[in-house]
DNA sequence: TGGTAGTAGTTACTTTTGTAACCAACAAGG
DNA sequence: CCTTGTTGGTTACAAAAGTAACTACTACCA
């Protein structure tokens, strides 16, 4: 029990390593669009998996619905997104990427692959996949639309 | 470059895990002793390393100098934590934890333990290992006192 | 129909964090 | 000594996040 440690306590330990490796990442979108980290997640989810509405965004990303509400009023102001009232139900709106968002999405993935790149640099192959299975296990994600 | 996802880029695995695996914790010593995350790594750092100055503990924790200013004060004020200046350098304050503090921080490490063991349960031995050492890698540590 | 419950999203208010300026104490050179 | 620069720590102010209440709409069932 002596023993115990804060550089062996799981949450400690995620939280440190997010906080480190997201540091570079972070600084870009955020010098090159002025994005916080929020807005840069609600990009990449209508720029990766397609429209889709603010509580599907929640959904799959656990953000808080609020966190979600500012960021989309954000990127709108920026002109990177648009929202369309659904059809069907008149509470759902609809969102999409305007080609401002489109261009920036497409520009900062490139960087984040990179960035990913290089954090995975040290390890063998056997290694990051030990991680990333690891890692998403704890996340407990839900299902993607694939 | 079509396949990159947000479930392989470790900036977001990392904070999404972090999220996840911390909740059940943190519900724990808000509820009981009303602290912050703050505040808990603050009483961690002291119990477990021994008394230290506010920027020894941000040295280690990498914490923001005013976010431990704002949880000693708190800890403080829950009678947890005292300090007391140092004589060869007057502006350094030594923080130590009082009796209900330490009492607070044994009652905590027993249930860090038991909650980290339980995040661990469902890998297995190789895999912790790689884990815990990828993640040390990540968070590039500061070395502490042992 | 109409009443009740639930969901999508926003807003108002509070708490927490980030940033920068600040004070007090030390350190080193003239 | 007296300046100039640096460090430990706090405070004031601004930005962001959390919480709860709210509006508008849908769904269900009597």
């Amino acid at each position: 029990m002596r023993d115990f440690d804060l550089r062996n306590f799981l949450p400690y330990l995620l939280n440190q390593a997010a906080e480190e490796t997201s540091i570079g990442f972070s600084q870009i979108y955020k010098d090159r669009y002025g994005m916080l980290r929020t807005e840069w997640r609600v990009l990449f989810h209508l720029g990766r998996y397609g429209d889709m509405t603010a509580s599907e965004i929640g959904r799959l990303s656990k953000m808080h619905k609020t966190k979600i509400s500012r960021s989309v009023r954000a990127l709108e102001d920026k002109r990177f997104v648009a929202g369309r009232e659904s059809t069907d139900d008149r509470r759902r709106e609809i969102l999409t990427l305007l080609p401002q968002g489109r261009r920036a999405f497409d520009d900062l993935v490139v960087v984040a692959e990179k960035h990913n790149a290089d954090l995975m640099a040290s390890f063998s192959t056997g290694e990051r996949a030990v991680l990333i299975d690891c890692l998403q296990r704890l996340a407990a994600f839900e299902g993607l639309p694939d």
